[in-house]
DNA sequence: TTGAAAGCGGTACCAG
DNA sequence: CTGGTACCGCTTTCAA
């Protein structure tokens, strides 16, 4: 009610340092974005810039996009579980190198929402384009929204490529055939693969279960964990009935975890069971026995950047699809 | 010039489905925002619905804001640094809860940004908050700067508190403290502070040192490592020349990675050397000798979330401090 | 060298 | 109940 039309201080607009600078809105875009296409005389600009500076004027972001008719957003959306250190570490990379070259990130998240509310909202920002991870599953259709709401690239980063966009593969059945693989190769047949409790975390189990059980004289069983000491210890306590020889831990923290909980139990590393974890984390080496493990080769963050950029100068110009992780199995002392 | 108006698939507006429904731009506002105050024949809805849904049609954020005259935005400003699991959970967790709460949440990396710079750049997306973990240094003008913008809070996590910022104090100072006063009590005097060499980590490590510093009967000497074996490794090697009997190693990484060194090195846990950790990750437990740490308790997203709606809100309502960080020792058999 | 004015896509007031 | 229209803040022709 009181809130009146005369409040103190309104955000100033180019209008009124146009006004402070006694010249028209115009001349004071061409100063502000020193436009080449002009030339205003040396005072002019200065009495601008004056103005400007007393003012604290700021131009408005949304009115510029709004009349440019385009964005330099990127979309990111965002899953609500933790990702694991490696992927954290990515992501971070990635948003740095994105603004790098002058894009804004926006981290959307979409708990709970279908792909079209997804894709609804998130078109209502009018992204450049849209990097998922996988949280949500797009349709062909959904891509078509963002796509018609002015997105020029919609990149996927999961194994799944959906129709209409670029599907750059990160494919995590490739850790877990690598890391059966590897068992395999060290005599052992009948191998527990630990898949997490934790919700959101299916994004990555899922394939590393699937690429384990692919894999040709691996006889697979796969183990619910949770990432606590109880559940670990749950696991171990049972563990000599399941009739197991190795266990391919999805990543070195569950292996941390899993295999003090078999050392607690008196079994031993690898003698009684082979441990295998996956992202090559520093602790993996600090562990005695230290742990064999899956070093997952990631594209880095200013690669994907840049194809990210290139993508949304030139659409066609990348291929739908670009292979961009790979695998390798490392042996230490647990396996 | 060949960007005719007749390009097959420009972005559908209002003024679009207005036209395929053959009723007015205001007529489709209404119905699709469900206005209240106006009575919308049914028959009419249904022809604006079907017509927004045949041309896929999704309002332009940056109009409405435009219009409306302010923004959902929040702003978090990003460093480039991984930051540690626990800030990381507390981070995302907090994205999340504002997500919840309708906003929109955009990181901004502000990457060797000056407190000017950064403070105009976040200004041009008009939030309606900026929650600043202290990765830039805000002065009293940037945050006016901000405020001019539209922005109804600006809030610092850091210690410092600036002049018209609500500042929710989250003081690491704290977690040196306790862990030198910890030492201290078990019959420690000469302690060792390890001061993390990554960038960006001074944010949290310098506080930490100071609080170490400000403990009585603690005689302190700051021991800059890196996280890598080989830097652990050379501090392990010199230790014994160092003349300290304990060592506070700045979180539990950190230590897990040192006292892996000491071990190896063959001085011994906490005979010989104490090991302190802080953020009471789940490996400190793992480790054998089982690590003592520092345990934070943070506030929960939801909770830092709710207190930024309410300073959203009601800008007034929120005191100037508040403070939001607890920090406890914890014994186990590191110390 | 500078200014007037037309929009960008929505929303909300005021008529009809 | 619905349509016309005036903005929001900025950029960019087009004239002067």
């Amino acid at each position: 009610m009181s809130q009146s039309s005369k409040s103190p201080s309104p955000v100033p607009t180019s209008a009124d340092v146009a006004r402070l600078a006694g010249v028209s809105r115009a001349t004071v875009s061409y100063v502000l974005n020193n436009a080449e296409a002009v030339r205003i005389s040396e005072p002019t600009r200065r009495k601008v810039r004056e103005a400007a500076e007393e003012l604290g004027y700021v131009p408005h972001a949304a009115a510029r996009s709004l009349r440019a008719g385009h964005t330099r957003i990127v979309l990111l959306p965002t899953s609500h579980v933790p990702i694991g250190p490696l992927y954290s570490a990515f992501l971070n990379e990635l948003q740095w190198a994105l603004r790098r070259l002058d894009y804004t990130v926006v981290q959307y998240g979409s708990l709970g929402l279908t792909g079209d509310e997804a894709a609804r909202a998130w078109a209502e920002l009018r992204p450049v384009a849209v990097i998922s991870l996988g949280e949500i599953t797009l349709s062909a259709h959904n891509v078509a929204t963002l796509k018609r709401a002015g997105a020029r690239a919609v990149i996927t980063l999961g194994p799944v490529s959906v129709p209409g966009a670029h599907a750059l593969v990160m494919d995590q059945t490739e850790v877990g055939a690598r890391a059966a693989a590897h068992l395999v190769e060290r005599g052992h047949r009948r191998i527990g693969v630990v898949v997490p409790e934790e919700e959101g975390l299916e994004l990555f189990s899922a394939p590393r279960l699937a690429g384990a059980r692919s894999t040709a004289g691996a006889e697979v069983e796969a183990l619910p964990m949770a990432y606590t000491e109880e559940s670990a210890a749950a696991l171990a306590a049972r563990w000599s009935s399941l009739g197991l020889d190795a266990v391919f831990a999805y990543n070195d923290e569950y292996a941390m975890l899993l295999m003090r909980a078999f050392q607690d139990e008196g079994l031993r590393v690898p003698e009684d069971v082979a441990v295998m974890g996956a992202d090559d984390l520093l602790i993996g080496r600090l562990l005695r026995p230290r742990l064999s493990t899956v070093q997952i080769k990631m594209p880095t963050g200013d690669h994907l950047a840049s194809l990210v950029d290139r993508a949304v100068r030139e659409p066609s110009e990348i291929a739908e699809r670009h292979d961009l992780m790979a695998a390798v199995a490392i042996r230490r002392d647990s396996t």
